[in-house]
DNA sequence: CCATGATATGAACCTGTATTCATTTCTTGG
DNA sequence: CCAAGAAATGAATACAGGTTCATATCATGG
């Protein structure tokens, strides 16, 4: 044996790789992942085609680890936005707002992860990744019940619901978005979203609480 | 001329026709528009593979016809259900409670209308029923509120939040569902169903009118 | 029963990408 | 610098399913 990757070229092999996720994460953000190909991500990562399959072996895995890592940033942001505020109520209303107010950031990454039709091993995961907001939600819906702040009810169910209310009161204005990148929808959203906001915190916080 | 389509021809073509969609609906509910192909379907509908073309100019054009018949189907039930009862309240929870229900009781079905990946024709008809949907129950809606039963709040914006957060919750199930359709989850997705219209009630009717 | 044209047939064709793989280039340790 | 093996290349291939079209069959009304 003369030959064993040394850290050199482990790194640089690493680096290819990331450099290829980041490549197509931003081709998914520019066109979805209809827009994503072999050949285009390869192009961008200033590779050649047969080398992106030294990194993933096809690519449907490919889609799943943009997927997976884009998803992953989305919930980590949420997340971190219901950890400053004091109140169960204060918490959830923040996490609520960074969900819509990113996906109206990146409307085309946002659509992709959310309702972007996708091939079946990529919609097998997002199923997976649907489970995981709810999660990240749960646990705030959890302490808001336990406080006193929340109707108490299963919180997993309840976090699945708020998850299909945002998601889908954001996918309309997000395709008119898409369309008419030039207008500004800022203004319109802005309200939009504090009515989605209201709506949601109705269904969770005893009536009490909401100010 | 000597030719031209009588009323038998075109009571045939009618049928052609229609027992294609019919076969079509059916595959879609076995196993998605994924099992859905031209070739599966001319031959449940005894035609040839080209004979398909006669009837629709694309595979689309097929999907989408059997999407539109599908959806239209089960809004209408829904709205039907929220025909019945006096009090505003009890005819959201009807509407509600049938959206749930018809759901469960043809998960794959469902999916494919809801949620599962299609072509982008699809996926654009699809959007477009997402606003029927909302539209269904704005009418319910915009009727509570002026009868002083729901919180006023914009109709439109919050019929679409129920449709999300019903589909969002009944997705996960029916996941399960379609794995082990033999399974009898029957008792475990009725008090689901009564906790999800729970939760769509809290957010649209006033406290004092729950029951 | 025939001429005319509509309708049905289904095997062959097309298309666009994902994959493959023989070849080349690069790394490594001696 | 070299042998041995890893990694990269990209043109050629594979593939699946939608679509076409030359041909056959059927319907119509005289």
């Amino acid at each position: 044996m003369v030959y064993r990757a040394t850290e050199f070229t482990e790194n640089r092999k690493a680096q290819t790789r990331e450099r290829l996720l980041k490549e197509s994460k931003k081709l998914v953000s520019q066109a979805g992942f209809r827009g994503l190909s072999i050949a285009e991500a390869a192009r961008c990562s200033a590779i050649a085609t047969g080398t992106v399959y030294r990194y993933f072996p096809s690519k449907s895995e490919l889609c799943v680890a943009v997927f997976e890592q884009a998803t992953q940033r989305e919930i980590d942001a949420v997340s971190q936005a219901g950890t400053t505020a004091h109140s169960a109520t204060q918490r959830l209303r923040s996490s609520l707002e960074c969900f819509i107010q990113r996906a109206l950031q990146n409307p085309t990454l946002a659509y992709a992860l959310i309702a972007e039709p996708v091939d079946p091993e990529l919609e097998q995961t997002r199923l997976i990744y649907r489970a995981h907001w709810a999660e990240s939600f749960s646990t705030l819906i959890r302490l808001g019940i336990e406080q006193g702040e929340f109707i108490p009810q299963p919180e997993t169910l309840c976090a699945t619901a708020l998850v299909g209310a945002m998601a889908e009161t954001v996918i309309i204005p997000l395709q008119q978005a898409r369309h008419d990148a030039n207008t500004d929808t800022t203004p319109l959203t802005q309200s939009h979203c504090q009515q989605i906001v209201a709506f949601c915190l109705r269904a969770v916080v005893k009536p009490e609480h909401i100010v």
